[in-house]
DNA sequence: GGGGGTAAGTTG
DNA sequence: AACTTACCCCCT
């Protein structure tokens, strides 16, 4: 008897199956249909291994593979996933439902028939396969136990309703002139369905009616009939990519510098040698605007796949299905194209490779570059990373770097002390009314949303709060109203301050994308002043075409394609970008800051950065005179510090979170964690906190987090091991590796 | 006793 | 994650 390890798409691990008697098993990493909470599921055969006698007894059985062949994934996504997950300390369903993007949650057709007829489906007879949706759970249990049934299951075609043909030919429709469309129409159908009555008179040229009388005849029907294979369309070819200069090296290495279109002009020789040798590179962008403008790159240079969520589900099957068919293509994709299976896998290239958003913000919270590397070391691939500048991480990484000049920017720096006037400064507003008279565009930052960082009152200084959390409301102008940006809550300015019920409030803190645009159309009269943020969406097609204007964003405006004809970039609040309690923020700040050329197809439009820390190491870097060897020394000054301080890359970090309704309980489970650890033999240094989460409530949960941190990836698993799971009204979540608000500022 | 809410336990 | 059971509060 064997049993097969199945992981499901679900947070949990994988669970034992009986491989029903007298089959035979299908792959490690094969999909298998399997009973679950009385209906059925696709999961992930993990291994199969004899069963114990025991386990005949209270295992259930699997319904079938789905895959026979070959496993549905890459050949290392098995190991891989459940290398994760242990890493992680989580579930590794957990990691499985945060790669596989869907891919397992189609649709069964599932079936029974039985071995001899029986009082339990009376009438049926042996033999005959029935569809079992029309069962009872409790029937098919009954069924099961009594070992009376047969049972198979097969993913379910996509179905679309088509127009098809109910005749073979177009004999009886006429031959007279008034049936002639109708006999041109029903003949081009005989060829194939057709999406609809319009689109097959479109395709035949008649009129619809010809189409519509061919319906109502009879001659023609709507069915559900499997879907055509969906391919996505490639964005048309860019301009070609300019020569590369470097020589890149035969094992890993790393890219830094130039611009991303620099950079993938540097990447192009190893994807066309790779290619023309029959390989299939693997390449990773963090975003869905990088993959666009990625594509257009090198849809002319190479044979290209896209993957990406945001195709359709029946795009997305033909892509997985053609990725792991086509030889000599490479595969571009967002997170969800790791696991897919490739003919002859070459490199794994991870374009942006320190973006912050790669790092998942719920489930399995993976940093995707980590799984990518362990991926191409599995499966013996070279992994190659790129991205602005080498930040301590990847100086620490051991790889060989290639290094390209940095992007070309004009920077100023505005002192906001003791500035004449807020939130533009008078640098600023003099930049802008140049770039209207020449009829430009510029594109100024906030470090926030809504109109400012709070409304409090001029008088005793009151600013209300969040209910739910502990932050204060933001207000936002456009609809009047006070908004938490953590959980949501809405509520009216209040016409009074709550405080001193005196004065009405007023728009306090930092600046943010509504106010800075209510203050450039001011000053800007007959200018197009556009917003882009989480609140406003549209893509400013105007700017996009090159049209003179100004737009006011967030950091969000990274992700628009560039845009034509800016000659102004101005960060408004540069601290408001570097938070306190982040020890990546700096680098952070400089990754941002590098890329601001980006934003633009201009050579070097001018960058404005106002603050009230011109000293900040960062912009000591930009300004200086030699900006390639203050960064080499900023990155070793950071490899230092981290290593002084034991993170990353010197050490390994995790974050626990412990979160209750109760106050005093979260606290109190937090301090008794940290008792735990010292006791299982923590060293005192290894766990640092607790203190109160960077928010300290959300959603009425009050946070405490705790920060383990390790000298290596074994030590924190040991630490790890000593963190219970939650109990009595307090929740345990635990981040490696993460990313965002630390605990300690650097 | 039961509706509405939350928390905890289970799933093979 | 989805589903079931347990429990509490409040109400009639």
């Amino acid at each position: 008897m064997l049993a097969a390890e199945v992981l499901l798409p679900l947070p949990l691990p994988p669970f034992s199956f009986l491989v029903p008697h007298g089959t035979e098993p299908g792959p490690v990493g094969g999909r298998v249909a399997v009973p679950w909470q009385g209906s059925v599921r696709i999961g992930l055969c993990t291994g199969i291994s004899p069963a114990r006698l025991d386990d005949g007894l209270k295992l259930r059985e699997l319904i079938c593979w789905l895959d026979p062949e070959q496993p549905f994934f890459a050949a290392e996504a098995v190991p891989l996933l459940l290398e994760l997950a242990t890493a992680g300390k989580i579930p590794a369903g957990t990691v499985l439902a945060g790669l596989a993007a869907g891919a397992l949650q189609r649709e069964l057709d599932h079936e029974l028939s039985l071995h001899e007829p029986s009082a339990l489906l009376p009438g049926v007879d042996a033999g005959v396969w029935l569809d079992a949706a029309g069962l009872e759970t409790e029937q098919l249990e009954q069924l099961r136990s009594d070992g009376l049934i047969s049972e198979r299951a097969s993913v379910r075609p996509r179905l679309v309703r088509r127009l098809a043909a109910t005749v073979s030919d177009t004999a009886g429709v006429g031959d007279g002139a008034r049936t002639a469309n109708q006999v041109t129409a029903l003949a081009h159908l005989l060829a194939g369905p057709a999406d609809s009555a319009a689109a097959l008179a479109r395709a035949s040229g008649v009129p619809v009616s010809a189409v519509r009388a061919l319906i109502k005849k009879g001659f023609a029907e709507y069915r559900d009939l499997e879907a055509p294979p969906a391919v996505p369309e490639l964005p048309a070819a860019a301009e070609p990519l300019p020569a590369p200069v470097l020589d890149v090296p035969a094992g890993p290495f790393q890219l830094t510098g130039g611009r991303r279109r620099i950079r993938l002009a540097e990447l192009l020789p190893l994807l066309r040698a790779e290619t023309g040798a029959g390989l299939n590179p693997l390449v990773l962008v963090p975003e869905q605007v990088v993959l666009t403008e990625t594509a257009a790159l090198l849809a002319g240079a190479v044979p290209l796949l896209t993957f990406s969520g945001d195709l359709s589900d029946d795009e997305r099957d033909w892509v997985r299905d053609s990725a792991a068919e086509t030889p000599g293509t490479v595969l571009l994709g967002t997170y969800p194209a790791l696991l897919l299976r490739q003919p002859a896998p070459g490199s794994v290239i991870v374009l942006e490779a320190e973006s912050d958003s790669w790092k998942q913000l719920s489930g399995a919270r993976l940093f995707i570059p980590r799984a990518a590397e362990r991926l191409a070391e599995l499966a013996e691939r070279r992994f190659v990373a790129a991205d602005v500048f080498e930040t301590a991480e990847l100086a620490a990484s051991g790889r060989p770097g290639l290094q390209l000049p940095l992007p070309e920017q004009r920077l100023h720096v505005t002192d906001l002390n003791g500035a004449s006037s807020w939130p533009l400064d008078a640098d600023l507003i003099r930049v802008l009314r140049q770039v209207r008279e020449r009829d430009r565009q510029a594109v100024i930052l906030a470090s926030r949303r809504g109109f400012s960082g709070a409304l409090a009152c001029l008088d005793c200084g009151e600013t209300v709060g969040c209910p739910n959390c502990d932050l204060p409301l933001r207000y936002h102008q456009t609809e009047n109203r006070l908004r938490c940006h953590q959980c949501h809550h809405s509520e009216a300015v209040p016409g009074a301050c709550p405080g001193c019920g005196e004065h009405a409030l007023e728009p306090r803190r930092t600046a943010g994308t509504e106010w800075l645009q209510e203050r450039i159309i001011k000053l800007l009269p007959d200018f197009p002043v556009h917003r882009f943020d989480a609140d406003s969406r549209e893509q400013p097609a105007e700017l996009l075409r090159g049209e003179p204007g100004v737009l006011v964003a967030t950091v969000a405006a990274t992700r628009l394609p560039p845009l034509p004809a800016v000659s102004l970039i101005a960060v408004t609040m540069f601290d408001g970008h570097v938070s306190m309690g982040d020890f990546r923020a700096g680098e952070n700040m400089l990754r941002l800051l590098l890329a601001l050329p980006e934003l633009t197809e201009q050579e070097r439009p001018l960058v404005i950065v106002q603050t009230f820390r011109p000293d900040d190491p960062v912009l000591e870097v930009l300004r200086s005179s030699d900006r390639q060897g203050a960064l080499e020394r900023f990155t070793a000054r950071t490899l230092e510090r981290r290593e002084a301080f034991g993170y990353p890359p010197a050490g390994r970090l995790a974050r626990v979170e412990l979160s209750a309704r109760d106050r005093l309980a979260a606290r109190r489970a937090a301090e008794r964690l940290r008792g735990t650890l010292l006791t299982a033999g923590a060293a005192p240094e290894e766990v640092l906190g607790p203190v109160p989460g960077g928010v300290a409530r959300v959603r009425g949960r009050y946070v405490w987090q705790l920060l383990l941190r390790a000298a290596g990836a074994d030590r924190l698993e040991v630490l790890l091991d000593s963190v219970p799971s939650g109990s009595s009204g307090v929740r345990v979540t635990v981040d490696v590796d993460p990313r965002g608000a630390g605990l300690l500022p650097d």
